[in-house]
DNA sequence: TCTGGGGTCCTAGGACCC
DNA sequence: TCTGGGGTCCTAGGACCC
C-alpha cells in the first residue's frame, strides 16, 4: 500500500495514433457493422474514386493490395494491371468523419490535452507515472474493441519522434522511440521517411550524398542551409529528434483558409463554362465560410492545365466577407485576368484565406455593393439549402447547363 | 503511370515608400 | 533627372502533409 509520504513520479510522454489504412479500414468495420459478412481487410481491396469523372486514384488500400505493390495516389489503370480483380469501393467521407470523431472521443478518455492532426491521425499528451508502452497497448486495443478498426500508436517526448514511432511496422503496434533509441531505430532509414522530407528534398539531399536520417543528423548545418533555406534546418533538427513544437490543442480545426478544387470530367476549352466551375466552386466555399462564422480577406484561383502546370492567382481584400456574390465577383476577376484563348484547363480550384470572424471594410468607396442586402439574400438561401437540399436553388447562368451549379462538399467540417 | 481534394507554410520578385 | 539602400506589402508559385 501506498505510504502518505510516497513519492510518486509522474513522467509526461507524447502519443501518436495513426489509424492503419483509415479509410479501407473504417469502410469495412462500417460493412460489418451493416451486417455484410466480407472483411475488405482480408481481400486485396482499394478505396478509389471514379475513373469516368477522372478521379482514377487509389485512396487507400489492404494491406493485401499493399503486398502485391499497390500504392497510393497510384491510378486505377495500373492498380489492375498489377490484380484485375482487385476489389474497389467508392470513397465515402459521411463514414470516415464518423470513425474519426468517434477515435477523438476515445483518446479524450485518456487525455484532454489533444491535437487532431488529420482525419486519422491525433497527438495526444499524457502524464502517467504507468510504463507508456502498456498504456499504448491499451489504448489500441480500446479502439480495437469498441470501434473495430487497428492503429499504430508512436510514443515519446515529443511530436516529431512519436510520429515517426507510430509509422514503423504495421499494423496495429505500438512503437517507441525515444531520444536514446534514435541512433539505433531512425538513423538507418532513408532521409525520404523523414517527415516533410518530400521527393524534392530527398533528391537534393542525396546529391549532396545525404542518403539516411542518420547522414542528415551529422551534416553541415550550413550547407544545409545554403541548399533547402529554413527548411534545411528543420530537416537537421528532425534528423537529431529535435523538435520543439507543442500540442496545440483541439481548436486546431479553426481553419486557415477554405478551399474547394475539383477535377472536371472533362476538359475545359469554353471560358463560359469555365466561369460556371468557378461559381459553383465559390458557392460551397462561401456558404461554408457562413457556416463557420468567418469571412475572408483573400481569394485565390488555381488552375490545372492539360499539362498539369499550374496556374494561380490571387487577391487581398479591402475587406471581409463571406457574401457569395462578392466573392464570386472577384474569382470572376481573377479567372478573366488568368484566361488565355486556347487554354485546356482539367481542374479549377478556388480558396479563400485570411479569415476572420467579423465583417469589416476599410474603404467603402471601393465598392459598389450593397453588402447588407446580400447577406439577407445568403441567409435565405442558406436556409432553403439546409431544409430542401442544396440543389432546390441555383443561379439562373447554370440552367441548361452541364455544369453542376455547387461543386465541394458544404456540409464538411 | 494519363495522375484527387483538402490543407499549411515558405520564398522570390515586383511595386511602392522614404 | 539620375542614383541608392532599406523596409514593407502583395502576388505567383513551390513544397510539403494527409
Amino acid at each position: 500500500m501506498q505510504g502518505y509520504l510516497d513519492i510518486i513520479i509522474m513522467k509526461d510522454f507524447i502519443f501518436h495514433i495513426d489509424a492503419n489504412n483509415a479509410f479501407l479500414s473504417w469502410t469495412a468495420a462500417h460493412r460489418l457493422a451493416l451486417g455484410s459478412d466480407t472483411d475488405l481487410r482480408n481481400e486485396v481491396s482499394i478505396i478509389g474514386g471514379d475513373e469516368d469523372k477522372r478521379h482514377g486514384i487509389v485512396l487507400a488500400k489492404s494491406q493485401r493490395a499493399k503486398a502485391l505493390g499497390i500504392k497510393t495516389a497510384m491510378t486505377l489503370v495500373q492498380v489492375r494491371q498489377i490484380y484485375p480483380d482487385v476489389l474497389i469501393v467508392s470513397p465515402d467521407f459521411s463514414i470516415y468523419t464518423k470513425y474519426s470523431d468517434a477515435m477523438i472521443e476515445i483518446l479524450k478518455q485518456y487525455s484532454q490535452r489533444l491535437e487532431k492532426f488529420s482525419i486519422d491521425e491525433c497527438f495526444i499528451q499524457i502524464s502517467t507515472e504507468e510504463d507508456p508502452i502498456e498504456l499504448a497497448n491499451k489504448i489500441k486495443n480500446h479502439i480495437k474493441k469498441d470501434l473495430g478498426f487497428t492503429v499504430n500508436i508512436g510514443v515519446s517526448s515529443n511530436k516529431l519522434l512519436a510520429k515517426m514511432a507510430s509509422d514503423f511496422k504495421k499494423p496495429d503496434m505500438v512503437h517507441s522511440l525515444f531520444p536514446d533509441e534514435i541512433e539505433e531505430k531512425m538513423w538507418h532509414m532513408p532521409v525520404s521517411e523523414l517527415f516533410m522530407c518530400g521527393k524534392k528534398s530527398a533528391d537534393k539531399l542525396n546529391k549532396l550524398c545525404i542518403f539516411t536520417i542518420g547522414d542528415l543528423a551529422h551534416a553541415d548545418l550550413d550547407l544545409l542551409l545554403y541548399h533547402l533555406n529554413s527548411l534545411g534546418l528543420t530537416l537537421y533538427e528532425y534528423a537529431n529528434g529535435i523538435d520543439k513544437s507543442v500540442i496545440s490543442g483541439e481548436k486546431k480545426s479553426e481553419f486557415k483558409s477554405i478551399g474547394h478544387s475539383t477535377t472536371t470530367h472533362i476538359d475545359i476549352k469554353d471560358k463560359k463554362d469555365a466561369k460556371l466551375v468557378i461559381i459553383a466552386l465559390c458557392e460551397s466555399v462561401a456558404m461554408r465560410l457562413r457556416k463557420q462564422g468567418a469571412f475572408t480577406s483573400h481569394l485565390s484561383i488555381e488552375l490545372v492545365n492539360s499539362d498539369f502546370k499550374r496556374l494561380s492567382h490571387s487577391k487581398k481584400l479591402d475587406l471581409a466577407t463571406n457574401s457569395t456574390t462578392f466573392i464570386c465577383q472577384i474569382m470572376l476577376e481573377l479567372l478573366d485576368e488568368v484566361w488565355k484563348d486556347g487554354m485546356v484547363i482539367r481542374k479549377f480550384g478556388v480558396s479563400a484565406s485570411k479569415l476572420s470572424h467579423n465583417f469589416y471594410l476599410q474603404n467603402n468607396t471601393l465598392y459598389d455593393f450593397d453588402f447588407r442586402k446580400q447577406a439577407s439574400l445568403d441567409l435565405c438561401i442558406d436556409a432553403i439549402r439546409e431544409n430542401f437540399g442544396e440543389h432546390i436553388i441555383f443561379r439562373l447562368c447554370f440552367l441548361g447547363s452541364h455544369i453542376a451549379p455547387m461543386i465541394g462538399n458544404t456540409t464538411k467540417h
